[in-house]
DNA sequence: AGCTATTAATAATG
DNA sequence: TCATTATTAATAGCT
């Protein structure tokens, strides 16, 4: 189609291979623009001339992302599953650390103990024994302190208002006030802290796994072998 | 170019449709390969039909991956952008679920008390306390259970043992054979079970996460916004 | 970039 | 689906 017939052969001189690349990719491009309305098709084109100059048609009903999925879908590949293998993986170990974990704290809250034979059972009871002393302690430790850091607030407490009514001159004075115990105020008030309804710490439900396990990847064409 | 021109609009008849579909693909591909060729240019080619069916060309000098790489280096955009971001937002879901549930456990190995208030101490400690009793009769059931077995076991046992005596026709009587107390075996055995070292189920060392937490991705080109 | 002789693609048809 | 062919479309070589 042209003055003359020409081989199918790259064209060596720069120029004229330069030009015929403008020239015929004009007509390709064209040609995608056609099967495209014509047959109701999508095409992705995508061109470097060998000086590593770019050009693309798309499908103006489509987007080039849209069209490398679906190719990915259709043709069983996958372009950056090695970008994403690493990921994947670091993504499966993590979970089934997560799934271990949880496991764990089942076990420990006494759950899904049906599992363990009876040396676990006895090694897992020896465990939290050891540990409820532990914690048990911390919490003697903690109101010991809380029980001081109170007593020596109250007794400065004592000093300022004794002070206080010994500036004003003895007016009203009563020897013993201010030396009452007041212990019985911080049981109360422990009381009431204590009182709530609230678990501890990190809330894990029996039963309710409070993590989705499956479902968060809504990717189709993340597909790994 | 044909028996007579046509207008480039959607061809409504399916048939018709399908068969330009046809011809004009042969078309472009065979442009796409001369191209290639003539000029020295690498082309990638994606089409999908208006039915579905999916056809490419890829320049054999090199792959649609690549391509799809070189496009997005140079039109300056990146096609699973959001994939990777999905995925590290997961990961990092995951991982401070993991990290929770990692205190947790610690928490009720006696570890890390010191940042729980006194209530939230009150009730792991009572959480605790509860569990272990499970624990603890779960122990116990499960040493019924086997003892039981092992009793039922050991009457076949003595059973199968008389009976087999009987046949023998009474030679070597002993009224008492096979009636002895067995329950010292099942004690020493069970002593044996126990004595090991084993912790139990899933290992969590103290100080010694056992996943890597990060510097895992040698990602060079997952460029986020 | 244009032009156009010539080849190539293909629409209609069998 | 396949082959034929009249006709249009693309383009190679030239300016």
């Amino acid at each position: 189609m042209g003055r003359g017939k020409i081989e199918i052969k790259r064209i060596e001189n720069d120029t004229n291979r330069q030009v015929t690349y403008s020239k015929r990719r004009g007509g390709i491009m064209k040609k995608a623009r056609e099967l495209t309305v014509l047959c109701d098709a999508e095409v992705s084109l995508i061109m470097f001339s060998s000086t590593g100059k770019f050009h693309e048609y798309i499908s103006p009903t489509t987007t080039t992302k849209i069209i490398i999925d679906r190719y990915q879908q259709t043709a069983g590949v996958n372009l950056w599953q090695s970008h994403y293998e690493k990921m994947q993986e670091s993504l499966n170990k993590l979970k089934e650390t997560n799934n271990n974990l949880r496991r764990e704290i089942m076990q420990r809250m006494g759950e899904d103990l049906d599992e363990l034979n009876i040396e676990e059972l006895r090694g897992l009871e020896q465990n939290m024994d050891y540990s409820l002393k532990i914690v048990r302690d911390q919490k003697y430790h903690k109101i010991q302190t809380q029980t001081d850091t109170y007593k020596k607030k109250l007794k400065n407490s004592e000093e300022a208002h004794k002070n206080l009514l010994r500036e004003f001159g003895g007016r009203d004075e009563d020897p013993d006030y201010g030396l009452m115990d007041h212990e019985g105020h911080y049981e109360s008030e422990l009381r009431v802290a204590n009182g709530g309804s609230h678990s501890f710490a990190f809330h894990l439900q029996p039963g309710q796994p409070n993590l989705q396990e499956g479902g968060i990847y809504g990717f189709h064409d993340l597909r790994l072998a």
